[in-house]
DNA sequence: GATGAATGAGTCTTCATTCAT
DNA sequence: GATGAATGAAGACTCATTCAT
């Protein structure tokens, strides 16, 4: 039997790929890659058709790592308060602490070469998540606003939390704070 | 005389690269540009000398176009809230209507090749914002953060205000309203 | 009547020309000279047709010089040695007070785009000292070689001792004197 | 294992440099060079950083060429002038059997592209020869002149002895012996 | 499967020359 | 005639992808 293709070999592609994703952009040469990698330029052809897939791959393993990181230890049975908070502080903390792979996932937001396979994919395990929205909504205890631009509100105000705190470490925790409160008092309703 | 540097052919090769950088990203070919611009693939380098500048150019035109919308008609008497609003509606009107010029200039923003000089020219025409942010804070009708953080939270809050209204432009006005009420119950201190 | 090509600006097209040839090589841009020289772009392309136009007009030009240089005080009625000597001298010197030319002639001297005509009207005021060698070799005062081999030695030696004055001034009247003695003392008969 | 370097390709590449150096200059283009050598346009920077990496490579490898040529048979025992003879032999023997490597040589040494590391090791070669005329000079067997101008002095004549070899080549062998006799007369002390 | 040399289309930029003013 | 902006054909170099080994 031949050789089979090594999932190490494809997890060094993918975790090179972060790399210097995060630091030249998606623009960066494959060559970049595969030297970061330890393997031969045309090896990364073997694990990924083109770069385009390599990117639409590295979009939803980035998006399955933080779906995991988001969902772990997720208060089920809390309120919605406390378990829209645990997902907001674990995506802070996730950013913060995966600074790269958060650095390239923004990238690969605004990239148009995404497919709406990889789209889709990469939103597939924040299902949860949005019952959790559409639960909040339909109690009434967050304004009756589309469930996809409270996650965007969300989202934004959590990268911006994210931001500063990279640049300020020793405030990280406040920024981590007041972003969850400027986000909670700017969707629950008034009791 | 011979021909003198022409402000229309400046500015048609100007309005050509928010064109092409809109739907093609920074990255597109010059020649993409010269050839919506309607002048010779040389041309563009007699007007700016390399890229590189022409892309920082841009962005400060685009910044000071987008500082005469938002400040135009600002209530310099009126209350925190009413002024704050009036940039909020200015900047979310303005991003709706340049739909291009908001997508590139969000592009220049995570660029890597500004220059400090375009950065620092890009942010002049805001010191009246930064003024009326520092004065709010001062009269502690908003929380104590910093104000950095206020300006790059109302960003992001209208950037996606913008993204939505864009996709589902019968709800427009909504996600003006709604977006800007979120940022004021984030920032405003409870009374 | 329309203004006449002045013959002022067609010089310092040709001084700029020196200039620029001599510190950037032959394939400076035109640009280049006409900033030297103070003039628009276009305005070489009145006074000479096409940039190697240009070329084989300065070849000739300074060719000219070179010639005036070397005939000035020419004694017609010395020895053999002596008008040698005085050749010698004039183009030596020459090459030293005239840095510039000197080394832009050399480079012209390997360019391949030299037309005919340019080469014929270069070694047109030089009879005089064919002449010269001519009756030396007729005397017998000077070894049988072809004519053209003794002239091109002796540019080739006057060239190396002028590139040894310039690098090293304080002996240049030694490469000057002991150049020559070489030469003659390679090319005379034994007595 | 891919295909390694070639040894062969590599010479190929420089060899075509080689021919087309020798006939449009040092400023033909990279593209006529692949073609010559056969191979795409993108290989030579496989096998050479730049442009101007190549033009030094091709300097040192002539220069070493050069320098077996006229080290072969040096016959180190013999008197300064047979050993000057067989130097100053080889020299225009090469010259005249390479015409395309002399040609480029002569185009390098006016470059203003080659690197200190270049020409030092383009000269390393030559010691021997420095040694020899070091001797020379302190028998008194030659006058007491710089080393470097000599070099050059019999470089110069050297040069123009294989011009004149090669356009007149039924003589080749008189302008080769006369050559040198200049050469002799010209630095030899008399006796 | 792995390797890395080979490929050639694509990119920015330069520059001789033209031509509208 | 003078000017200098406009032109577009090169040119050096890069890089995703292929393929011989």
């Amino acid at each position: 039997m031949a050789r089979l293709k090594s999932e190490d070999k494809r997890n060094s592609i993918l975790s090179a790929a972060v790399e210097v994703f995060a630091e030249r952009g998606l623009a960066a040469p494959t060559a970049a890659i595969t030297t970061v990698a330890g393997v031969a330029e045309g090896t990364l052809f073997t694990y990924f058709r083109t770069k385009d897939e390599l990117v639409n791959t590295l979009y939803r393993e980035i998006k399955m790592e933080l779906a995991d990181a988001m969902m772990s230890g997720f208060p089920r049975k809390a309120s919605v308060r406390h378990r829209l908070q645990h997902v907001w502080d674990q995506y802070v903390e996730w950013g913060i602490a995966h600074e790269k792979q958060h650095k390239v996932l923004r990238q690969m937001m605004v990239w148009e070469g995404l497919t709406g396979d990889a789209k889709a994919a990469g939103s597939a395990p924040f299902v949860e998540i949005d019952a959790m929205a559409q639960d909040a909504v339909a109690q009434r205890l967050v304004k009756d606003l589309p469930r996809p631009f409270i996650a965007a509100t969300m989202s934004a105000l959590a990268d911006t939390a994210i931001d500063f705190a990279r640049q300020d470490p020793k405030r990280a925790g406040m920024y981590q704070v007041s972003g969850f409160e400027m986000l909670w008092a700017g969707i629950a309703r008034r009791s």
